[in-house]
DNA sequence: ACTCGCAATGGTAGCGCTACCATCCGCGCT
DNA sequence: AGCGCGGATGGTAGCGCTACCATTGCGAGT
């Protein structure tokens, strides 16, 4: 029994409602063959590689898509294809606006090629990780960004697995699963405590997140804050004050008051966010602290707000939409059958100078 | 010729060797049904309905997915059973942290019931939100949430036809396309307002971006104002500054500086986001003049920050999370072909007071 | 005139999975 | 002994689409 030996109407209602199966009864491919008077194949031409139809099959086949309001199933074509045209983006979280400027830049990168953007966020626990790699893996995507995530050797491993091109960002490890768009944390940590020294800061402190790409900058920071002979961090005695993820201003304010307690004398203060920065800040002002001048501050993103505190953030730019349109240039480039140049990517970083230091 | 006609080798390369089409090689249902010495069907059972076999089948089925590795093919079940287990969420854009945390929220909570999230980006350009309506509802996802989207009428059109499920958020609309999760922004207008009036206040200003939501709470504020007689509020005189997308700690401080430039006098400001309000504080740090005391700051959202800023922020508290929540619940039941109880849930708002005003 | 090439179209056979029905087996019942 | 019943398993036939190959028709090349 074909379609064609039921009635006219259009969807496939009457066809399952005759015997059988399912169905959505939506419009589908065959329906729109048919309205156009061609096969369906060739519809499917039509649709996906206009050029290879003539020119009078392709405005009828799209006078038919319009009028019977058809949208191809995508997990149809999918299958058939093994191409999905969803690309994965995996993240620990999207509150904190760290990754946010990454996330938007690849999603409207990505869409500008077709593709769309899956989110997954790991939160912080491995086990989820891993049913979320499932869950993800099993959609086949024709790529994965993972963002600022820790991930298990058996996630390693699951990913190289599934043969699906993979994008790490943010950070600059020197064995990526497949390809990776970043920078060094730690370099651009010693870049901070090399700033501060040429403005004549010597007693170096920094309020700090715990996660461990900020470990990475306070390594850099504390190391060339040694070379260079600051104050204590010969010995690595750099006044420190971790805080408790995510890092927010309130932390920045805890964590002033905390160092100024042991170090009232301290000049300069390192925060691993704009965050945490703000809330330094904040707690200055509120101890009378002249910020910029008895007491520099740097901050880590350069968040929008940066340039309109008071005084002006001085802080660590990353180019975070940068690095989500190149990983999005990589995956297409990867998943439309081309090879990448570069599979390792150091996008760099940069100091911007305001009021604060 | 079947596939056992070949040989015993996991994964289907062989076999495509051998002689016709694609296929992506990997692990199939096939594979592990052979390995577990059952049907195919038989391990697709074990897999989605593990009460549904003997207990003996399911330990072996369990071995052999263990052993191969194998990951199932979610567009091949989703065709199948026109399931996708995927729920799209559509956002103007994800920066501008108003709506993280209902992003947040769904994600955890979908992923909670075997649900993946698609994130799709509509920018503010309409041509833009119809193209991506298209790959939404190609990819046939079990749920649509729509988070601060204003449609277009054809695209609720679609919505519609296209059968899905569809929560709106954010917003409390008299006629949804389906099923709603929001709060009224004219009545948390007019609260503040009735909350400054309360509070002494009788010189109100607005800092406000422009979009609509802001609008609405705008209307509810000045026709509040108007209502309780404060000054110039009648005849909808409320002094105003608007600022553009998205609104930033920069356009309060520039906000607040306008308005006094024309109305010097003001007692208080009610600012269409934290911040806005933020900006507008360090303004009148900068001009020394006491939030709290001469000048009430109210901001909208209570985001992270508003606790810690100096002084504290008065501001709108939206439970962002528990709308993710609560749009993730309905389309779970919508989904398992459950009937929802309430369409319409207002999520309503609270004042949260501090030391701003 | 006859091949050759190419552009346009179509038929067929799956992609990997699950809905639907059939079968089989062992159990308690009449 | 024969019956029905429910639990476990399997075979088959698609879900809606596209890869692969075949076919057709027509103009150019020899």
């Amino acid at each position: 029994m074909t379609r064609e030996s039921t009635t006219a109407k259009i969807g496939n209602t009457a066809y399952h409602g005759r015997r059988g199966r399912r169905g959505t009864g939506s419009v589908i491919l065959a329906d729109v063959a048919k309205l156009a008077g061609v096969a369906a194949i060739t519809a499917s031409r039509a649709l996906n590689s206009p050029d290879r139809v003539s020119p009078d099959t392709l405005k009828r086949v799209r006078a038919a898509v319009a009028r019977s309001g058809y949208v191809p199933n995508l997990m149809a074509g999918g299958l058939a294809s093994s191409k999905s045209r969803l690309v994965a983006a995996l993240v620990p979280t999207i509150s904190g606006p760290v990754f946010l400027e990454t996330i938007q830049a690849l999603t409207e990168a990505l869409e500008d090629s077709g593709y769309q953007l899956m989110l997954g966020q790991s939160g912080y626990i491995e086990s989820r990780e891993d049913a979320l790699l499932d869950a993800i893996i099993g959609r086949r995507p024709d790529g994965i960004v993972l963002t600022g995530i820790m991930h298990s050797a058996a996630g390693r491993r699951r990913l190289l697995a599934s043969g699906i091109p993979v994008v790490e960002t943010w950070d600059l490890t020197p064995t990526p699963i497949d390809m990776l768009v970043g920078f060094s944390h730690e370099r651009a940590g010693a870049a901070v405590a090399e700033f501060l020294h040429a403005c004549g800061r010597r007693k170096l402190a920094i309020v700090t997140g715990d996660d461990h790409r900020a470990g990475l900058r306070r390594k850099g920071f504390v190391e060339a804050a040694a070379r260079l002979g600051s104050r204590g961090a010969r010995n690595r005695e750099m006044p420190t004050c971790f805080t408790p993820a995510p890092t927010t201003l309130g932390s920045g304010r805890i964590g002033l008051a905390t160092l100024l307690r042991q170090h009232p004398d301290l000049d300069a203060v390192f925060c691993s966010s704009d965050a945490l920065a703000l809330g330094v800040i904040i707690e200055a002002h509120a101890r009378r602290i002249a910020v910029g001048k008895r007491l520099a501050v740097v901050g880590f993103g350069d968040l929008g707000f940066a340039r309109d505190t008071h005084p002006a953030l001085t802080t660590v730019r990353i180019d975070g939409t940068a690095i989500g349109q190149l990983a999005a240039r990589l995956i297409v480039t990867r998943a439309a059958g081309g090879a990448v140049a570069q599979r390792i990517i150091d996008i760099g970083f940069s100091i911007v100078e305001r009021a604060s230091a």
